[in-house]
DNA sequence: TCGTCTGGCACTTTTGAATGGC
DNA sequence: AGCCATTCAAAAGTGCCAGACG
């Protein structure tokens, strides 16, 4: 029986759900959040419990809808960043992340409602640093914070209006403090992470379950940071995101003119004492403005002798205009003087930023834009001067077109890897002229059937199905394949709100998804760079830092066809239930059918940092950042190729031995996609090996258990295995759903989580602490 | 001492209320 | 009175920077 206890990091966190009715201008089609009684039902919620884990019992059936697909809409701006290591800044109040992830979604069922879900996971166990104009791994993570999931403010909607327009997860924010009350999502600074996202088939949000599906898009990982480290990362920011646009070279807050302000400030303090100084008398005509108070008390903090910020020939005009006399007011004449190049500015600035994320998230084509921007702005990308890295670490055939960077520091035990040359592949892929082509790799996952409940004394309302079977005792509860309009009621205006509180869902992971079909991989040079626009189907595990004794590439879920992932659900689906603490039994499992370990590929959940690692290394393998254990080498990510890999080393990894090394894999560009892998059986690998020494379902989907558990892991690796950091590399990580403050949808849900009295007043709403730290 | 983090700054865009005209 | 467009200010989102912190 699981339990909150067992869960001691479950979190509430503000829902988002909020924003889309009090935020977005542009109202979306919301569907009905809740159903009439959910303010009811939430009342009755007892506090802390858990139902048991749904058990599996009946087969899944294949659906249509596993052909859903996902694009990364600017696939190419992401690219640009990934080829120089994309940096994400986070603040203790939470910054958007730039760029933000913009998806179109097509496959879905127009007429099921969906929940789309954005969590962002370790890529790796490392903690980095910007050393030598690269990234190194400099030790191991810090210890995992509370994992938290943005929903989707649209969540749930219709498949069709998913389908309608881009999807925009822009108001996410990250942040470091791990108190954040926002609901934000809790990283650690200098930590490699990978977006995913997930689309989950729901009534509302009290019933999910049926079809999940799970995408990752390995450029979008990035380096969390409190501060730029790399240069290039700045300019493309600032070259790219409207709100930077004053940073731009034409802009008010560029580096010349913020030059040229703090001479004018030191000019004016300067003037000032001196005619103070000469005539004390005349007063009269010092009366300085707002602007002059402003600047004379800047003026008076202690100089900075910035040698590069001597008079500059350029800056001259800027001298001469903004410091005409004592009694102009330098604000507005520096305004005035500046109106054309504000202007050119502003235009220029929209031009130059065609691939920048439109905050109020309308759609827009960036990517060809956005490349053009790239390109001009930085044009030497490929040269990756910025990255006078070690030496790649032995490309296979897989990567061999990859450019090869000189290595600058041969001797660094742990080399960094250069960044993605996004650029030469999109040179080479001239008719990527958008993301939104046709991925190359098909995303498909497999649908989690809904568990049956496990005795009639568990039911499981919440749980939609793709199962229909599993509702047959369950009459109260439709089908998530039902059209929902009809039987899906306006909820009163109390249920209007989102959710709130977090909510911990486990094994939302998919199984890899097939290779897209219609359009193979054949070459890691050929392929279109906007392949990698195309979502992976998450593999349970994203794990880009193999552990070098696990690195054997495991033949893991990628065998399986994508058709055939009909995962009967697990005798013990614990990974697989969403977990609402302090939801009373009937409510607390959102029972997300596990491919549990009914299924060989279960397992391999459960060996997200053992097996999954290794083979995810080559499916994932790391972007522009570098990975550095000492004993690990990863071939250069190349997100583009680095989608065939994955497929192709579906493919590939069966046919290797266990100690394969994912570098010895064969070129990609040589493997056909297709949709077959053949069976493998997974209990030749020790690492699938069903008997391991703890429950997946409660240490590997929880990693507030991990450590704990650590010490039981070694018996299920090798001998040689290291011991394992502060968690496991890549454990199955189980998502979060954080609710947001700002919604005044979070009726329901203040009942599900308003058992304790550590309320802290809010701004926007109230919230509360769960009895093992402060969320709000 | 160094690396990292934090808060304030100036600038921008976004958002919503206020205002005025029809 | 209602609708629409415009204006304005506040809020929020940026990167930069100096100082604080460990």
């Amino acid at each position: 029986m699981l339990s909150v206890e067992m869960y001691p990091s479950l979190t509430l966190g503000p829902q988002r759900f909020g924003d889309c009715f009090y935020r977005d201008r542009q109202p979306p089609a919301h569907m009905p959040l809740f159903p009439p009684a959910c303010d009811m039902a939430a009342k009755a919620l007892p506090p802390r419990l858990l139902a048991p884990p749904p058990v599996p019992n009946e087969p899944v059936t294949k659906t249509p809808k596993d052909e859903v697909r996902m694009e990364l809409e600017n696939a190419s701006l992401w690219k640009q960043f990934s080829s120089v290591g994309t940096e994400m800044i986070i603040t203790k109040k939470g910054r958007r992340m730039f760029p933000g992830l913009r998806l179109k979604l097509s496959g879905l069922n127009p007429s099921l409602r969906y929940i789309l879900l954005l969590d962002i996971i370790p890529a790796d166990n490392s903690r980095y640093r910007f050393q030598g104009g690269g990234w190194q791994a400099v030790g191991g993570a810090e210890a995992r914070l509370p994992d938290r999931v943005f929903i989707h403010p649209d969540s749930p909607a219709t498949g069709a209006h998913w389908q309608s327009r881009t999807i925009s997860f822009h108001y996410a924010k990250l942040t470091n403090n791990t108190l954040d009350t926002q609901g934000h999502i809790i990283l650690h600074s200098l930590h490699r992470y990978q977006p995913r996202v997930h689309v989950i088939e729901a009534r509302d949000v009290l019933r999910w379950g049926g079809g999940q599906h799970s995408f990752v898009f390995p450029e979008t990982q990035f380096i969390t940071v409190t501060a730029y480290q790399n240069n290039k990362i700045t300019e493309l920011k600032i070259s790219s995101n409207p709100f930077a646009k004053g940073f731009r070279e034409e802009g008010m807050n560029s580096k010349k003119q913020r030059d040229a302000r703090q001479k004018r400030k030191v000019s004016v303090l300067t003037e000032t004492l001196d005619i103070v100084n000469c005539d004390p008398c005349d007063s009269t005509e010092l009366q300085p403005t707002s602007t002059d108070l402003q600047a004379l008390a800047l003026a008076s903090l202690p100089q900075l002798p910035d040698p590069s910020c001597g008079f500059r020939p350029e800056e001259a005009s800027y001298q001469d205009t903004l410091v005409p006399d004592q009694s102009l007011d330098l604000g507005q004449a520096f305004m005035a003087s500046q109106m054309s190049d504000i202007s050119i500015s502003m235009a220029n600035g929209m031009q130059n930023a065609p691939g920048s994320e439109v905050a109020n998230g309308i759609i827009e084509r960036s990517d060809t834009m956005g490349e053009q921007a790239y390109t001009s702005t930085f044009p030497a990308a490929q040269t990756n001067s910025s990255f006078p890295s070690a030496p790649l670490p032995h490309s296979s055939s897989s990567f061999s077109s990859l450019p090869v960077p000189s290595s600058s520091d041969t001797s660094n035990p742990q080399p960094s890897i250069p960044p993605i040359d996004y650029p030469s592949l999109l040179s080479a892929s001239p008719t990527l002229s958008s993301s939104s082509t046709t991925p190359s790799l098909q995303q498909t996952s497999f649908t989690f059937p809904t568990p049956p409940p496990s005795n009639s004394s568990s039911p499981q309302p919440l749980l939609s199905s793709s199962s229909p079977s599993a509702y047959h005792t369950m009459p109260e509860t439709i089908s998530p394949h039902t059209p929902t309009e009809a039987s899906f009621p306006a909820p009163p205006s109390t249920c209007q709100p989102g959710l709130q509180g977090q909510i911990s869902a486990h094994s939302l992971l998919t199984q890899p998804s097939q290779p897209l079909q219609d359009e193979p991989i054949s070459n890691g040079n050929n392929v279109p760079s906007d392949q990698s626009s195309a979502g992976f189907i998450y593999p349970n595990i994203l794990s880009a830092n193999p552990d070098p004794v696990t690195t054997q590439p495991l033949p893991n879920q990628n065998h399986l066809p994508a058709h055939s992932l009909q995962w009967p659900l697990p005798t013990h689906g614990a990974p697989s239930s969403f977990s609402f603490p302090s939801v009373p039994p009937h409510m607390q499992n959102m029972s997300f059918p596990n491919p549990g370990s009914a299924h060989p590929a279960l397992h391999l959940q459960n060996l997200s940092h053992q097996a999954q690692a290794s083979s995810l290394a080559a499916a994932f393998p790391p972007s522009s950042f570098t990975h550095s254990s000492s004993s690990l080498s990863h071939p250069p990510f190349q997100p583009s190729s680095c989608l065939a890999v994955s497929s192709s080393f579906q493919q590939c990894a069966t046919s290797l031995p266990p100690t394969a090394h994912p570098q010895n894999l064969p070129n990609p560009s040589t493997s056909s996609s297709t949709s077959s892998y053949p069976p493998v059986e997974i209990s030749a690998i020790p690492q699938f090996n069903p008997a391991a020494p703890y429950r997946p379902e409660m240490v590997l989907h929880h990693p507030s258990l991990l450590p704990q558990l650590d010490p039981s892991l070694p018996s299920s690796l090798p001998s040689s295995t290291p011991t394992p950091g502060l968690y496991p590399a890549f454990p199955s990580y189980p998502l979060r759903l954080c609710q947001d403050p700002h919604s005044s949808l979070s009726i329901p849900f203040r009942h599900l989580y308003r058992q304790h009295q550590h309320g802290h007043a809010h701004p926007q709403g109230s919230y509360l602490d769960m009895s093992t730290r402060a969320v709000f």
